[in-house]
DNA sequence: TAGATTGTTAATCGATTAACAATC
DNA sequence: TAGATTGTTAATCGATTAACAATC
């Protein structure tokens, strides 16, 4: 009930909370509950009602969920009610294919700096952006207030650039690059890597 | 020491522990301990002693591993010694890049099917690959034996495409849809979704 | 040998689940 | 009211860490 400090790991589910709740709204479902919800997740109902309850008592006994108020609470208490800003570093095969990505946009993030260290790229368009000297970092994330990075270069290099995002004030980082990005407290690394997942599932397999 | 049944916790951070590996090989490092490790990958030297327990003896008290055998090693485990195809299933903006994408080839995994719906589509070229028709999905992966699947489809197709996979012989499903999906017992899914990273980050910034 | 580091056991920690009174 | 479902507590389960004998 109070805030005292909730598990990063039930922070990590409530993204996937809001999902299903926006697609059932889609659906025209205006009522749900924590039973119906963990069905459509894979989650028991029980650790959904104890996810939400670090942050207030938003059912109704007998009834369940408001599926509008229950999206509205995730997203304040996500911080999504406003746009966020993302800088996109490494304009390769992969950061290229997310500048043009439509997927962001709409979900409330907008990629408006992109970086790239290649002479052959920068000044180069891709999408509505200019592709910007990483050199200028420091001085492009300072005036910008940017706060989000979207990590894409190469592994040799993810640290260096990393160092030099901190230090211009990003907060936060998605890592593309295959490799533990070593940052101070505070700064918030998040990593995808589709090849660790095939090497997970591989495991399973013959 | 047994391998009664590893917890999938631990198999998921094998990939990781093989990645830092290879990268210590290339920077020319024959010898690690499970300190150096760990200080890598920001793990406790404790817990990947423990995790490769599981599996055998691969270290040498006094010295720690040799990089080369623990990298055979957790190759062999999650089977990665050999190259595994891949379909990818939805080419659009994300399955395209995808197929464009460099990254999977060099390490093992390559894609030898593209499927889309769209008859604007179906018959284009993508890469080395032509993209065919969805509905000969069935077919084609029976005749090819492909045991791994890309998904990139939109949510609403995600269930139904994945249903048909699962049913042609289908093993295991890396899904970049956003919805969770419902597979019976047996079959491994795996989900990528930026969006869902970007939400859990933004909750620990104003 | 002395120093270092493993593999493993036991202790701790944290997360999930079960159960149920409260109540809509 | 009767039925349903919440929010919460206590019990269970599983994962991580600490510690150390074994030994290279």
């Amino acid at each position: 009930m109070a805030e005292q400090s909730v598990p990063d790991i039930v922070i990590g589910r409530l993204p996937r909370y809001l999902q299903a709740l926006e697609r059932m709204r889609l659906e025209g479902i205006t009522t749900t509950s924590s039973l119906e919800l963990g069905q459509r997740l894979g989650i028991s109902a029980a650790q959904i009602r104890k996810d939400l309850s670090h942050f207030g008592e938003f059912g109704k006994q007998g009834t369940g969920y408001s599926v509008e108020f229950l999206i509205e609470q995730l997203r304040a208490i996500l911080n999504l009610n406003r746009m966020w800003d993302l800088a996109l570093v490494g304009v390769g095969d992969l950061g290229s294919a997310l500048a043009r990505y439509q997927g962001f946009t709409n979900r409330g993030f907008r990629i408006v700096l992109a970086f790239d260290n290649d002479p052959q790229k920068i000044g180069k368009r891709i999408g509505h952006l200019v592709i910007e000297d990483s050199a200028t970092i420091p001085e492009r994330i300072r005036q910008t207030g940017v706060k989000i990075a979207m990590l894409t270069v190469p592994a040799a290099e993810a640290q260096k650039v990393t160092d030099c995002l901190v230090e211009a004030g990003i907060r936060a980082i998605l890592n593309y690059a295959p490799i533990h990005l070593v940052v101070p407290p505070g700064i918030i690394v998040e990593n995808i890597d589709p090849i660790l997942k095939l090497q997970h599932m591989t495991y399973y397999l013959d």
